[in-house]
DNA sequence: GTCGCACAAAAGGTAACACCTTTGCAAGCC
DNA sequence: GGCTTGCAAAGGTGTTACCTTTTGTGCGAC
């Protein structure tokens, strides 16, 4: 379950999409299944009009394409925006999770760094010493032996999206609610114990402590520190 | 101009928001600012129903957010999914275009170096080898001084697309298109020299020839060697 | 067997309505 | 005078009916 950040459309055509959406992302509407409007306002009780304007939506996202004489054919994952918070809900919601919580793993582990850096080098006073802060509330709760607790989880995602948020760069902020949801998904999984790994908090500290006094190259190497832990742990091979 | 790759659909809402997200994207329209389902069918002569479905794709695409007895309202960049391929098309397109090529760069210097290690470890061996040939012509291009010809962006494209979709993140593959877009962007703006800085092409190869071989260690550092030089040449400070 | 043509299915587009929310404004009450 | 209540207009939401356009398919003729 995804906490669902946005739903002020209490518009009919929305269950339409998001039935529909997870229906594709889950598996369950295969590469090439077309269907028709008139099925679609008979399945959801619709009119034509949000039918069209619900396949509209699933065409923006790329997960159909509406074709003349055909149908609405579903299209293969490469053909989806993948990126797009919507369909990464979608996935996550779907049995797909594991698979899709790896990848955003790694699209983590490969940004943060350089998130780091530039947050190093571009970050407001006010950001820095938040930063800060949620560091040290880290490490306090840790070293207590909390890491698996909800407050930990709290702060975690705080300063994680905090990170990505100072480094100014609009791309690595989208990344903020993903993120968050692979680190609620790494704590219900019991993947972080209660006593952290060895090195991750002096990590995160280290971290935000060369971002607070602008060493760009020292926030990059302590946040890549930090991350080859938690690459390795979902690494293949 | 962007290449234009998707364009099956000559459906009259097409325009509408094509013209209204590029509205949007390039400022023209500011937050805030509302336009009514009226307005846009008088501005482009279609139907109510066009008009709404025109609608409804900027608001999956998060550029709107549609309200009753208000109109359309244009809302914030931080709203949008910036990481969309066609919000990433209109932005190139526009007057935000650098802003946008840099933080392209930023997130593929972040993302090539861990592709290329999950590629040492994932790729078809079909995919080894073709990278291989890639960074060898490139290496050969480069050699003759032909590094700003048009020849030697295609083998750049190539390679680099091979590389994010050879690491069988599906997340990374999605980057292909952009990226893609931002060698061409370097390129068209004189930062390609035709003779490539030294390193470079000895990069390419060593990070080929890493794959190949399955070091993933090697790999990652090869790549990350190359990406360290494009990532200082776009950098603030 | 192949080519061509006609038919029909299904999306694309237009138009006209009724409905429901929201909100701005004005009147009235305290 | 300020606050509340109520009303009316604006504008998106949902429905229906109807026509157009495209195109896959099947049948028939050569």
């Amino acid at each position: 379950m995804t906490t669902r950040t946005a739903a002020p459309a209490p518009v009919s055509h929305t269950p339409v999409v998001d039935a529909l959406g997870r229906r594709i992302t889950s598996g369950t509407l295969a590469v090439g299944d077309v269907l028709t409007l008139a099925e679609v306002e008979a399945e959801f009780q619709v009119s034509r009009t949000v039918a069209r304007e619900s396949a509209r939506v699933l065409e923006a996202h790329g997960l159909i394409a509406s074709r003349r004489r055909v149908g609405l054919v579903v299209l293969p994952r490469s053909e989806w925006d993948n990126l797009d918070v919507t369909v990464i809900e979608w996935m996550l919601d779907g049995p797909y999770r594991g698979e899709t919580l790896l990848e955003l793993t790694q699209l983590r582990t490969a940004v943060e760094p350089l998130a780091a850096r530039l947050a190093a080098l571009r970050a407001t006073n006010a950001q820095r010493a938040e930063l800060v802060r949620w560091a040290d509330e880290l490490s306090t709760l840790g070293g207590r032996g909390q890491g698996a607790g909800a407050e930990y989880l709290a702060a975690d995602i705080s300063y994680h999206s905090l990170l990505l948020e100072s480094s100014g760069n609009t791309l690595f902020a989208q990344l903020t609610e993903p993120i968050a949801e692979v680190l609620r998904g790494r704590s219900m999984r019991g993947l972080t114990p209660s006593m952290p790994r060895v090195g991750t908090l002096e990590a995160h500290v280290r971290t935000a402590q060369a971002i607070f006094r602008g060493d760009a190259e020292a926030a990059e190497h302590a946040a890549r520190e930090h991350l080859v832990l938690v690459a390795r742990e979902v690494e293949p091979t």
